[in-house]
DNA sequence: CGTCGGGCTAAGG
DNA sequence: CCTTAGCCCGACG
């Protein structure tokens, strides 16, 4: 093959995610075995899946010190607390604080790394177009996961012939949790937020 | 045999 | 130059 490292699809992820959500983290030997998943995921092989469903959650793979006296990236690793609004802290923050740290078929990226704090560039993929997309929707009661989600799917992917598929996995992620929505109290205003660990791009593509 | 974690290194910014 | 992400290797069960 050419291309020493293939890099890989959106399809490919998501057969991933699906599997995972359907077996849990570890299984990957069984997500393989999967028809649904084989026929995407034949050229990967067990290993590869776990070192993509690492790669996809590097937040929480890194664990703590992320400096090996190398290059230090100085990330700053994001402040220890989310900034809300003073009164904004609740029973809620220490629920969403010591989250999941994934393990098990949920995934997770932490929600207060993707508050305002993110700037720009760095770190922030889905999850700031998940959030943009709430704030976007801007509802009184909050949104819900898959009105997120098809917005999200709406705005950023337009026709594209696996818009269904995503939006099934979508379901099915909710489902299954990988998918979960999170409450965060700001001000009186409920919000619903939405945790996942989706990393796709590409919105175009050709094989 | 399969999973987990670390490390290397190619690509891209 | 630095960051990202795929791949490889060794260890553990």
């Amino acid at each position: 093959m050419g291309a020493r490292k293939q890099k890989w699809t959106s399809e490919e992820e998501a057969a991933l995610r699906a599997g995972i959500a359907r077996y849990g983290v570890g299984s990957w030997r069984l997500i393989l075995k999967d028809d649904d998943f084989r026929s995407i995921l034949s050229c990967r092989s067990n290993v590869d899946l776990k070192d993509k469903w690492r790669n996809i959650n590097v937040f929480f793979t890194e664990s703590g010190s992320m400096d090996k006296g190398r290059t230090a990236m100085k990330k700053n690793r994001a402040t220890p607390r989310r900034n809300d609004h003073p009164m904004a802290k609740s029973t809620v923050a220490s629920d969403v604080d010591d989250e999941i740290v994934d393990e098990q078929p949920i995934a997770s990226v932490s929600s207060e790394l993707w508050n305002v704090s993110i700037p720009k560039k760095s770190r922030s993929r889905l999850n700031n177009i998940i959030l943009e997309s709430v704030k976007n929707l801007n509802e009184p009661t909050g949104s819900h996961s898959t009105t997120i989600a098809k917005y999200i799917e709406e705005e950023y992917w337009p026709p594209s012939d696996f818009d269904r598929m995503l939006s099934a996995n979508l379901k099915d992620l909710t489902t299954s949790g990988e998918l979960i929505e999170r409450l965060i109290g700001s001000t009186g205003l409920h919000l619903h937020l939405v945790q996942c660990t989706l990393r796709d791009e590409a919105p175009k593509h050709c094989c």
